[in-house]
DNA sequence: TGAATATATGAGCAGATATTCATATATCAT
DNA sequence: ATGATATATGAATATCTGCTCATATATTCA
Protein backbone atom coordinates (compact mmCIF):
# COMPACT_ATOMS: atom_id res chain seq x y z
CA UNK A 1 0.00 0.00 0.00
CA UNK A 2 1.26 3.34 -0.89
CA UNK A 3 0.42 4.46 2.72
CA UNK A 4 3.07 2.28 3.94
CA UNK A 5 5.69 3.39 2.12
CA UNK A 6 4.65 7.00 3.70
CA UNK A 7 4.78 5.64 7.13
CA UNK A 8 8.14 4.52 6.59
CA UNK A 9 9.13 7.86 6.18
CA UNK A 10 7.17 9.47 8.76
CA UNK A 11 9.43 9.26 11.42
CA UNK A 12 12.32 11.83 11.96
CA UNK A 13 14.76 8.96 13.61
CA UNK A 14 14.16 6.71 10.12
CA UNK A 15 14.49 9.77 8.00
CA UNK A 16 17.33 11.08 10.28
CA UNK A 17 18.58 7.22 8.58
CA UNK A 18 18.19 7.43 5.14
CA UNK A 19 19.70 10.68 5.21
CA UNK A 20 23.32 9.28 6.59
CA UNK A 21 22.85 6.59 4.64
CA UNK A 22 22.53 8.66 1.32
CA UNK A 23 25.20 10.64 2.64
CA UNK A 24 27.74 7.89 2.97
CA UNK A 25 26.72 5.29 0.96
CA UNK A 26 27.03 2.55 3.54
CA UNK A 27 27.03 2.45 6.83
CA UNK A 28 27.23 -0.50 9.62
CA UNK A 29 24.69 -0.65 12.10
CA UNK A 30 27.25 0.53 14.73
CA UNK A 31 28.04 3.63 13.12
CA UNK A 32 24.50 4.87 11.57
CA UNK A 33 23.68 4.44 15.04
CA UNK A 34 26.25 6.87 16.52
CA UNK A 35 25.23 8.94 13.57
CA UNK A 36 21.98 9.68 14.08
CA UNK A 37 22.40 9.47 17.95
CA UNK A 38 20.43 6.37 18.21
CA UNK A 39 20.32 2.86 20.11
CA UNK A 40 21.89 0.21 18.40
CA UNK A 41 19.19 -1.99 19.34
CA UNK A 42 16.41 0.85 17.99
CA UNK A 43 18.91 1.41 14.56
CA UNK A 44 18.61 -2.34 14.14
CA UNK A 45 14.78 -2.12 14.75
CA UNK A 46 14.20 0.84 12.60
CA UNK A 47 16.52 -0.78 9.58
CA UNK A 48 14.36 -4.07 9.79
CA UNK A 49 11.41 -1.68 8.91
CA UNK A 50 13.05 -0.38 6.03
CA UNK A 51 14.46 -3.46 4.72
CA UNK A 52 11.17 -5.13 4.56
CA UNK A 53 9.70 -2.00 3.52
CA UNK A 54 12.77 -2.29 0.35
CA UNK A 55 13.86 1.13 1.04
CA UNK A 56 16.87 -0.18 2.11
CA UNK A 57 19.40 -3.20 1.54
CA UNK A 58 22.18 -5.03 3.73
CA UNK A 59 25.34 -6.74 3.27
CA UNK A 60 27.06 -8.33 5.83
CA UNK A 61 30.51 -8.54 6.04
CA UNK A 62 32.76 -9.93 8.71
CA UNK A 63 30.53 -9.52 11.91
CA UNK A 64 29.27 -5.83 10.84
CA UNK A 65 26.19 -5.58 8.22
CA UNK A 66 26.49 -2.86 5.68
CA UNK A 67 23.47 -0.84 4.57
CA UNK A 68 22.50 1.63 1.95
CA UNK A 69 19.63 2.70 0.07
CA UNK A 70 18.05 0.62 -1.99
CA UNK A 71 17.93 2.73 -4.97
CA UNK A 72 17.85 6.20 -5.70
CA UNK A 73 14.25 6.87 -6.28
CA UNK A 74 13.90 7.52 -2.85
CA UNK A 75 16.38 10.51 -3.21
CA UNK A 76 14.31 11.85 -5.59
CA UNK A 77 10.79 11.55 -3.87
CA UNK A 78 12.29 12.99 -0.56
CA UNK A 79 13.97 16.06 -2.61
CA UNK A 80 10.21 16.74 -4.05
CA UNK A 81 9.14 16.02 -0.71
CA UNK A 82 11.28 18.80 0.84
CA UNK A 83 10.54 21.51 -2.15
CA UNK A 84 6.99 20.92 -1.34
CA UNK A 85 7.29 21.55 2.19
CA UNK A 86 9.55 24.61 1.97
CA UNK A 87 7.26 25.78 -0.73
CA UNK A 88 3.71 25.06 1.22
CA UNK A 89 4.27 27.73 4.21
CA UNK A 90 0.48 28.49 3.15
CA UNK A 91 -1.23 28.97 6.74
CA UNK A 92 -5.25 27.45 7.06
CA UNK A 93 -8.23 28.77 5.30
CA UNK B 1 9.54 19.19 9.96
CA UNK B 2 9.44 16.66 7.02
CA UNK B 3 8.39 13.81 8.68
CA UNK B 4 5.25 15.63 9.90
CA UNK B 5 4.29 16.05 6.57
CA UNK B 6 5.17 12.14 5.44
CA UNK B 7 3.21 11.61 8.59
CA UNK B 8 0.02 13.23 6.76
CA UNK B 9 0.38 11.07 3.91
CA UNK B 10 0.99 7.91 6.16
CA UNK B 11 -2.67 7.08 6.33
CA UNK B 12 -5.01 5.20 3.85
CA UNK B 13 -8.02 7.47 4.62
CA UNK B 14 -6.37 10.97 4.54
CA UNK B 15 -4.92 9.52 1.39
CA UNK B 16 -8.29 8.49 -0.35
CA UNK B 17 -9.57 11.68 0.46
CA UNK B 18 -6.93 13.71 -0.99
CA UNK B 19 -7.17 11.95 -4.30
CA UNK B 20 -11.01 12.34 -4.42
CA UNK B 21 -10.01 15.73 -4.17
CA UNK B 22 -7.53 15.94 -6.96
CA UNK B 23 -9.87 14.56 -8.85
CA UNK B 24 -13.18 16.38 -7.91
CA UNK B 25 -11.15 19.55 -7.52
CA UNK B 26 -13.54 20.71 -4.33
CA UNK B 27 -15.47 19.11 -2.60
CA UNK B 28 -17.84 19.56 1.11
CA UNK B 29 -17.10 17.91 4.03
CA UNK B 30 -20.19 15.48 3.28
CA UNK B 31 -19.82 14.69 -0.13
CA UNK B 32 -16.21 14.11 0.83
CA UNK B 33 -17.35 11.53 3.70
CA UNK B 34 -19.15 9.46 1.29
CA UNK B 35 -16.45 9.37 -1.56
CA UNK B 36 -14.39 7.99 0.68
CA UNK B 37 -16.94 5.72 2.62
CA UNK B 38 -16.56 7.42 6.36
CA UNK B 39 -18.01 9.32 9.08
CA UNK B 40 -18.68 12.52 8.49
CA UNK B 41 -16.98 13.53 11.89
CA UNK B 42 -13.99 11.45 10.87
CA UNK B 43 -13.03 13.18 7.70
CA UNK B 44 -13.90 16.31 9.56
CA UNK B 45 -11.06 15.64 11.92
CA UNK B 46 -9.13 14.26 9.48
CA UNK B 47 -9.54 17.41 7.22
CA UNK B 48 -8.48 19.82 10.56
CA UNK B 49 -5.07 17.54 10.58
CA UNK B 50 -4.47 18.21 6.37
CA UNK B 51 -5.98 21.56 6.85
CA UNK B 52 -3.06 22.16 10.01
CA UNK B 53 -0.69 20.89 7.97
CA UNK B 54 -1.42 22.91 5.00
CA UNK B 55 -1.97 20.26 2.29
CA UNK B 56 -5.62 21.21 1.77
CA UNK B 57 -7.85 24.54 1.85
CA UNK B 58 -11.43 25.27 2.75
CA UNK B 59 -14.01 27.09 1.85
CA UNK B 60 -17.21 28.15 3.77
CA UNK B 61 -20.37 28.71 1.14
CA UNK B 62 -23.95 28.63 3.02
CA UNK B 63 -24.13 25.81 5.43
CA UNK B 64 -21.31 23.50 3.47
CA UNK B 65 -17.42 24.02 3.69
CA UNK B 66 -15.62 23.27 0.69
CA UNK B 67 -12.47 21.50 0.74
CA UNK B 68 -9.43 21.62 -2.13
CA UNK B 69 -6.05 20.27 -2.31
CA UNK B 70 -3.74 23.71 -1.42
CA UNK B 71 -1.32 23.45 -4.52
CA UNK B 72 -0.10 21.15 -7.02
CA UNK B 73 3.11 19.65 -5.73
CA UNK B 74 0.98 17.15 -3.86
CA UNK B 75 0.30 15.68 -7.03
CA UNK B 76 3.79 15.90 -8.00
CA UNK B 77 4.68 14.49 -4.66
CA UNK B 78 2.22 11.52 -4.94
CA UNK B 79 2.97 10.81 -8.46
CA UNK B 80 6.93 10.66 -7.62
CA UNK B 81 6.11 8.09 -4.50
CA UNK B 82 3.65 5.77 -7.18
CA UNK B 83 6.18 5.38 -9.05
CA UNK B 84 8.49 4.74 -6.63
CA UNK B 85 6.12 1.91 -5.09
CA UNK B 86 5.52 0.37 -8.53
CA UNK B 87 9.53 0.68 -8.99
CA UNK B 88 10.89 -0.41 -5.93
CA UNK B 89 9.77 -4.33 -5.46
CA UNK B 90 12.80 -5.46 -4.20
CA UNK B 91 12.84 -7.68 -1.09
CA UNK B 92 15.59 -7.98 1.39
CA UNK B 93 19.16 -8.91 0.96
C1' DT C 1 -38.39 31.90 16.24
C1' DG C 2 -37.89 26.98 15.83
C1' DA C 3 -36.53 22.86 13.27
C1' DA C 4 -33.34 20.84 10.25
C1' DT C 5 -28.83 20.49 8.11
C1' DA C 6 -23.60 20.83 7.76
C1' DT C 7 -19.50 21.05 10.04
C1' DA C 8 -16.43 21.28 14.01
C1' DT C 9 -14.66 19.74 18.27
C1' DG C 10 -13.70 17.35 22.70
C1' DA C 11 -13.48 13.05 25.36
C1' DG C 12 -12.66 8.32 25.58
C1' DC C 13 -11.15 4.03 23.76
C1' DA C 14 -8.75 0.56 20.87
C1' DG C 15 -5.05 -0.42 18.08
C1' DA C 16 -0.53 0.83 16.36
C1' DT C 17 4.28 2.42 17.05
C1' DA C 18 8.78 3.47 19.03
C1' DT C 19 11.89 2.60 22.58
C1' DT C 20 14.26 -0.03 26.03
C1' DC C 21 16.01 -4.12 28.20
C1' DA C 22 17.30 -8.73 28.02
C1' DT C 23 18.85 -12.33 25.35
C1' DA C 24 20.25 -14.94 21.22
C1' DT C 25 23.29 -15.67 17.26
C1' DA C 26 27.30 -15.20 14.68
C1' DT C 27 32.03 -13.68 13.85
C1' DC C 28 36.64 -12.62 15.10
C1' DA C 29 40.90 -12.74 18.05
C1' DT C 30 43.67 -14.99 21.41
C1' DA D 1 37.56 -23.20 23.12
C1' DT D 2 36.92 -18.61 25.45
C1' DG D 3 35.92 -14.03 25.45
C1' DA D 4 34.76 -9.93 23.01
C1' DT D 5 32.19 -7.56 19.43
C1' DA D 6 28.25 -6.67 16.04
C1' DT D 7 23.72 -7.38 15.01
C1' DA D 8 19.11 -9.26 15.54
C1' DT D 9 15.04 -10.22 17.98
C1' DG D 10 11.33 -10.76 21.49
C1' DA D 11 8.81 -8.84 25.32
C1' DA D 12 7.23 -5.06 27.98
C1' DT D 13 5.92 -0.37 28.10
C1' DA D 14 4.69 4.29 27.17
C1' DT D 15 3.13 7.25 23.68
C1' DC D 16 0.65 8.34 19.65
C1' DT D 17 -3.23 7.81 16.24
C1' DG D 18 -7.60 7.17 14.36
C1' DC D 19 -12.24 6.28 15.30
C1' DT D 20 -16.74 6.96 17.51
C1' DC D 21 -20.08 9.18 20.22
C1' DA D 22 -21.88 13.22 22.12
C1' DT D 23 -22.29 17.95 21.80
C1' DA D 24 -21.59 22.69 20.10
C1' DT D 25 -21.86 26.21 16.46
C1' DA D 26 -23.58 28.15 12.41
C1' DT D 27 -26.66 28.44 8.47
C1' DT D 28 -30.94 27.76 5.98
C1' DC D 29 -35.84 27.25 5.60
C1' DA D 30 -40.61 27.31 7.07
Amino acid sequence: MLADRFKLLADPGRLAMIYALLEAGEMSVGDLAAAVEASESGTSHQLRLLRQGGLVRSRPEGRSVYYRVADMHIRLLLDVAVEHYLHGHGGDA
